[in-house]
DNA sequence: GAGTTTGAAACT
DNA sequence: CAGTTTCAAACTC
């Protein structure tokens, strides 16, 4: 759904709504995921790894990517959804204009119809045909889901192409080619925008727009070729991108909030919002996510510089985006550039499993993410091979340590979108591409995997789990559950259980792939949202300027606290790092993020809802208590938080955290993943804010895949095994209706307000 | 590290 | 949907 609302929403408050991973969020939201669920399922697999899956299903939230991919597509029919978006700016026009470049773009012969292959052949020639095939199938998906992801993979994917372009050969070619493409002043610019706005990019870009989303077109065409050959290079692209993307980057010091968040929607967004700011253009990356603001941006003053650089970085970060949408066909990008390879197209597959790890989310996916390759369930949906490639891990600036990963696999891609957000792709984009042969695809996998989701922190610990034996780096600890159950940090989180966790029979792991997605779908059926992010971010008053109070961002589910009075991680509000809501239940709420009755919804009022009393405690503390205070009070608190101790929570709130945290100022723009996926979230959560207690857990951005169920019958049957537990539940994918408690309004309002959209979300959400 | 507390997840 | 049980983390000592 187009939702209108959103774009009008993210107007205002800009930057995170705008940013895709706003967008993701949104569709993350319970509600909406559900919707897409199925959708985003399907894309998941077939494009998106794990986590990003979240985003795929989040239609709005990929607004850019989806618009791109779709006008593409649907070069002729606009169709609502771009024009809704846009049109709230006021960039209705755009749409038509984006339309209009994008088939000047892909279609270089202006007459094609199917632009994409024009645009395929354009950059790849060789392969463009097959691409060009594929393109269109991409795009779809891409539409659909993928969206969200782009934009943040945009931003950080200018980062990363530039990095890239100067590591890495191959990288260059892509990337270089999309920059210079985009480099156009403007248009580069712009062509972040052109997602969303275009507006500009109608007439003067129309150019570099074209060459960027020829490129992209290209990209995603390749993407989709899983093929092997392009893997080297074409991994290291997209991983780059992803990676770029990932904001993620993990900065250990900085205390995240868990919820895996990355909880999407809000993590998105707010990273984007972040980002923005710091990153070289900030404000056009802002603008990505909202046409209005980017447009602002524009009119207002985008230094030329800045805007070339933020262009040419947005067009890489579409490209990501568009590998992302690709999904495990990403690859191929990259071979376009270099070597052509047609690979095949066939995409997908995945899609069913995709959904499952995607939950994870973002990442969705989450967050966040899993499947084979890696650590994250998505992957194993996404890939159906594993050959990823890990690279490298580097240490970023703030601590967190980039791992960048590149797969030959798609799944990889997704994970490693994921992952990738933790760190930066770019530098590692330069070894990827040399690519290390596979190193254990697994492991590697999942360390990035982990990386990306956990944050660097996680890495590290485990190093430190490994060499010294330091447990604070340890994961889950499941003596009953065989990971195979929501009780199981790692499992709920979309990810496998790796060598920090203590389980005992586990069967979170690569080798019961099988066992794990199943036992995911039973639950999804269940509960739809069951691998959704359970903190939402409202960005609202973040929009333009405000970064500052996060503070809207807020659990999903609410927490049902009575003897703790919020005060302690054993409240997932509070573990979020964030204000307990509306949708909580607790009693005696003394949430250090603020208290339910304090809880103002984004850009409602407060509400009081006459819940409790205790508003008395603190009406306004949510208001009034500064993230940063809060962050600082829990920091002394809970200083684990900043270090890797709890990997799994990566908050959705991170988002928001960031911005408190990072009051202003992202903690490092260029790392700042917006896109990607609710790790990504979290690890900028973690890095700006390292305050917050513990991040959440893992979270997954990923929606719930829906219901196919085609495993159903895998968990069933093993009844005796360690799926047997699990029950199926709705027999279809059909999501059911939320579980949980509070009525479904609430979901809905989780769902919807997440990050995204301050008001929107807020006011659904909260008033709900 | 063992034991307790806690509240979500799972189950009925 | 409510009530109960199960579970593993968070916390305490
Ligand atoms: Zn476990
Ligand atoms: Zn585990
Ligand atoms: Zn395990
Ligand atoms: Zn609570
Ligand atoms: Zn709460
Ligand atoms: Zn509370």
């Amino acid at each position: 759904m187009d939702t209108p609302e959103r774009n009008r929403i993210c107007t205002p408050k800009s930057k995170f709504e705008d940013s895709p991973v706003f967008n993701y969020l949104n569709s993350l939201s319970p509600i909406k995921s559900v919707r897409s669920a199925n959708i985003s399922q399907t894309f998941n697999s077939l494009s998106f790894s794990s986590p990003p899956s979240v985003f795929t299903s989040p239609h709005v939230s990929s607004q850019k990517e989806s618009r791109f991919l779709r006008r593409n597509f649907f070069s002729d029919s606009a169709k609502s959804g771009l024009a809704s978006e846009n049109g709230n700016d006021g960039n209705t026009r755009v749409t038509d204009a984006e339309t209009a470049e994008i088939f000047n773009c892909s279609a270089d012969p202006p007459q094609n119809p199917d632009s994409r292959s024009g645009t395929k052949e354009v950059h790849l020639p060789n392969e463009s045909l097959e691409l060009a095939i594929e393109l269109p199938r991409k795009l779809k998906y891409g539409c659909e889901s993928p969206e969200s992801n782009p934009v943040p993979r945009h931003r950080y994917g200018t980062d990363s192409v530039r990095e890239i372009t100067g590591t890495s050969s191959s990288l260059r070619q892509f990337v270089q080619p999309s920059l210079e493409r985009c480099s156009c002043p403007k248009n580069g610019v712009e062509v972040q925008e052109i997602s969303q706005l275009e507006q500009k990019n109608d007439e003067e870009e129309g150019s570099d727009w074209e060459n960027m989303i020829s490129d992209a077109a290209g990209l995603l065409v390749l993407d989709p070729s899983n093929d092997a050959e392009a893997t080297k290079e074409q991994l290291n692209p997209n991983i780059s991108f992803l990676n770029s993307q990932a904001p993620d980057l993990p900065q250990e010091g900085l205390p995240k909030p868990q919820s895996g968040c990355l909880e999407n929607d809000n993590l998105g967004t707010a990273e984007g919002t972040v980002q923005k700011n710091t990153n070289c253009t900030p404000q056009k990356l802002q603008s990505t996510s909202r046409s209005k603001k980017q447009v602002k941006f524009h009119n207002e003053k985008v230094d030329d510089k800045a805007e070339k650089d933020c262009k040419q970085q947005r067009g890489t970060r579409r490209r990501c985006l568009l590998f992302e949408m690709g999904g495990g066909q990403k690859r191929r990008l990259v071979d376009d550039s270099k070597s052509g390879s047609s690979s095949s197209p066939s995409d997908g597959k995945v899609t069913s499993e995709d959904r499952q790890l995607v939950p994870f989310k973002a990442g969705n996916n989450s967050s966040p993410c899993m499947v084979p390759g890696i650590g994250l369930h998505l992957n194993a949906l996404a890939v159906s091979g594993k050959d990823n490639r890990v690279v490298k891990q580097e240490n970023l600036p703030s601590g967190k340590s980039l791992i960048s990963m590149s797969s030959h696999i798609t799944s990889l891609h997704t994970v490693e979108s994921e992952l990738q957000p933790l760190n930066k792709t770019f530098s590692l984009s330069s070894l990827e591409r040399d690519i290390v042969p596979a190193v254990s695809e697994d492991q590697v996998m999942q360390d990035a995997y982990q990386a990306s989701v956990f944050g660097v922190n996680f890495i590290k610990c485990r190093r430190r789990y490994e060499n010294g034996g330091d447990e604070s780096c340890k994961r889950c600890n499941c003596k009953k559950s065989k990971c195979l159950k929501l009780y199981c940090e790692c499992f709920a989180a979309g990810v496998y259980c790796v060598e920090p966790c203590s389980c005992l029979d586990c069967f979170n792991k690569p080798i019961h792939e099988d066992t794990v997605l199943a036992t995911r779908k039973q639950i999804e059926s269940r509960n739809p949202l069951a691998f959704a992010p359970k903190v939402i971010s409202h960005v609202a008053e973040i929009g333009e300027e405000t970064y500052k109070t996060p503070a809207s961002a807020r659990h999903k589910k609410g927490c049902n606290c009575k003897k703790s009075s919020c005060l302690k991680k054993y409240c997932e509000c509070f573990q979020g790092g964030v204000g307990c809501s509306i949708n909580c239940r607790c009693e005696g709420c003394k949430n250090a993020f603020g208290t339910k009755d304090g809880y103002v919804p984004s850009g409602e009022e407060i509400e009081p809802e006459g819940e409790e009393s205790e508003s008395s405690e603190k009406n306004n503390t949510r208001k009034s208590l500064q993230i940063s205070e809060v962050h600082n009070d829990i920091e002394e608190q809970y200083p684990d938080h900043v270090t890797p101790i709890t990997p799994f929570q990566i908050c959705r709130m991170s988002v928001q955290l960031e911005f408190s945290s990072s009051s202003g100022k992202p903690p490092r723009p260029s790392i700042f993943p917006v896109g990607s996926s609710p790790r990504l979230l979290s690890n900028h959560i973690q890095q700006i804010s390292g305050v917050l207690p513990t991040p959440l857990k893992l979270e997954k951005q990923f929606q719930i895949a829906a219901p196919e169920d085609e495993t159903p019958e895998f968990l069933k049957g093993r009844n005796s095994s360690p799926i047997s537990g699990v029950k199926t539940a709705s027999p279809n994918g059909k999501r059911v209706s939320p579980p949980h408690g509070k009525s479904t309004r609430k979901l809905v309002l989780q769902s919807i307000p997440s990050f995204p959209s301050l008001t929107f979300h807020d006011q659904t959400d909260d008033h709900q």
